[in-house]
DNA sequence: CAGATTTCTTGTCATAAGACAAGTACACAT
DNA sequence: ATGTGTACTTGTCTTATGACAAGAAATCTG
C-alpha cells in the first residue's frame, strides 16, 4: 500500500512539473533533481499561502484550483493583481528573489493542490544546475511580457474587451472567482462588471 | 592624445556600469570583464534602437538622453510602453532572450549615449560568471515589480494622479517627451492630458 | 431549517474622459 | 523669411463608467 502510494504521487507530480521545467540545457538527471525537490502541499479554500509583511519562502506549482494575489490601493481598497490556474507557478518574485516583506497577499480561492519548493533548495539547484538560470530567465522573460501586455490593455482596450479576452484566455477564472475580484483585476467597479455581463 | 581619449571613456564608463552591475556575488575582476564588454553608442534624436519584426542582438545601458519604446494597440495606434532615462537598462526581454522577432519599436526622443553590450558576449559572461545570473534576477525582479505597479496604477489611480506621480518620479520624460507620446503611456487622450495640465 | 452574511443585480444621478473639429503656436527645412 | 507640418490647446457634445443605494439571490453556519 505505501507503494502504491508512493507510485501515485511520483506520477502525477512527474505529469505535471515536467513539462514546466523542460528545457534544452537542463537534462534528465538535473530535471529529476529539480522535480524531486518539491513537496505536495494541499490548501483550503481561502488558507493565505502568502500574507502581506511577510518574506516568502517559497514558491509552488499548482496542480488544481485556483489562487488570486492582491494588494491594497491608495485608498486602501483591495485589488487582485494576479490569477494562477492550474499548471501555472504561484510565486512573489520580488519577496522571494530580494528577501523583502511582500506587499501582497495570496490566496487560495478554491480548495488547491501544490507542489511547493522551498527557497534554499532552488538556491541550491540554481547555482547547480549550469541551465537552470537560463530555464529561470525564460520563465521571468515570459512573465514581465504578460504584465506589459496587461498594462497596455488596461490603457488601451474598453472593459468590455478587457473581459472578453480574459473569458477566452482564462475561462477558469471567469467560472470560478467571484465577479468583485474579477472587476478589481480588470480595473472596473463590480456593478459595472456586471452590466458588461448582462449584455452577453 | 589618444591616451587621455582613452582614460576619459574609461572614467565615464565606469561610473555609469559599476553601479548598475553592482553585486555581492560580482567581484572586481569579474565587474571589469562585464564592464568591459560594452562599447559606446550614440543615437540621434529619432533613431530607431529596435525595430517591429527585427530580433533584438543586444541592449544597452543609457548614459544620458531619453528614449521610448512603443507598440500598436488593436487600431493600429502606437502606444508607449515604457520610458529609458539616463542610468537605465534598455532591452526587450523578450526578443533578446527568447531569440524571436520583437513586437516593440524603441527609438530615440533626444541625442543619445549609450554603452551596448552584444548578446553573445552577454551569453559568455552569464554563464562564466557564477553571480551573474543572480545578478540577472534580482534585475528582472525589479523590472517585473514596475510593470506590476504600472497595471494596478492605470486600473485605479485617476489621470491627474497617474500624470502627478510621473512627473515625481520621472520628470525628464515630462519635460522632454511630447504630450502625445506620455498622453499614451498614462492611457489617456493628448485633449484629456492637455486639460490635466491645465488645471496645475 | 433559520438567520446572517456575502454576492450579484439594478436603478438613478453625477462626472470624467472620449470623439471630433478648429485654431494657435512652434519647429524645421528650403 | 516663408511655408509646411507637427505639437498643443480649446470648445462642444456624447458616452462610458463611477458613486451610492436598495433589493434579490445565493451561500454559509449554527
Amino acid at each position: 500500500m505505501v507503494d502504491k502510494h508512493f507510485f501515485t504521487t511520483c506520477v502525477m507530480n512527474t505529469a505535471l512539473l515536467l513539462p514546466i521545467y523542460q528545457h534544452p540545457l537542463i537534462n534528465e538527471a538535473e530535471l529529476r533533481q529539480i522535480v524531486d525537490a518539491h513537496q505536495k502541499v494541499n490548501y483550503q479554500k481561502g488558507d493565505f499561502i502568502l500574507q502581506e509583511g511577510k518574506t516568502a519562502n517559497c514558491y509552488l506549482i499548482l496542480e488544481s484550483g485556483l489562487i488570486r494575489s492582491f494588494a491594497h490601493n491608495y485608498k486602501g481598497e483591495d485589488i487582485t493583481t494576479d490569477f494562477f490556474t492550474a499548471g501555472e507557478l504561484v510565486i512573489d518574485v520580488l519577496s522571494l528573489f530580494q528577501r523583502i516583506p511582500t506587499q501582497e497577499n495570496v490566496q487560495a480561492l478554491t480548495d488547491c493542490v501544490c507542489w511547493q519548493i522551498n527557497f534554499d533548495d532552488f538556491q541550491v539547484l540554481f547555482r547547480s544546475i549550469a541551465g537552470f538560470p537560463e530555464w529561470g530567465r525564460l520563465w521571468m522573460t515570459g512573465k514581465l511580457f504578460h504584465f506589459k501586455q496587461r498594462a497596455i490593455e488596461i490603457a488601451t482596450l474598453p472593459t468590455k474587451e478587457r473581459y472578453l479576452t480574459l473569458l477566452k484566455e482564462k475561462p477558469e477564472i471567469i467560472r470560478q472567482a467571484p465577479l468583485k475580484h474579477i472587476a478589481t483585476y480588470l480595473g472596473v467597479t463590480d456593478s459595472s462588471l456586471s452590466r458588461i455581463r448582462k449584455e452577453l
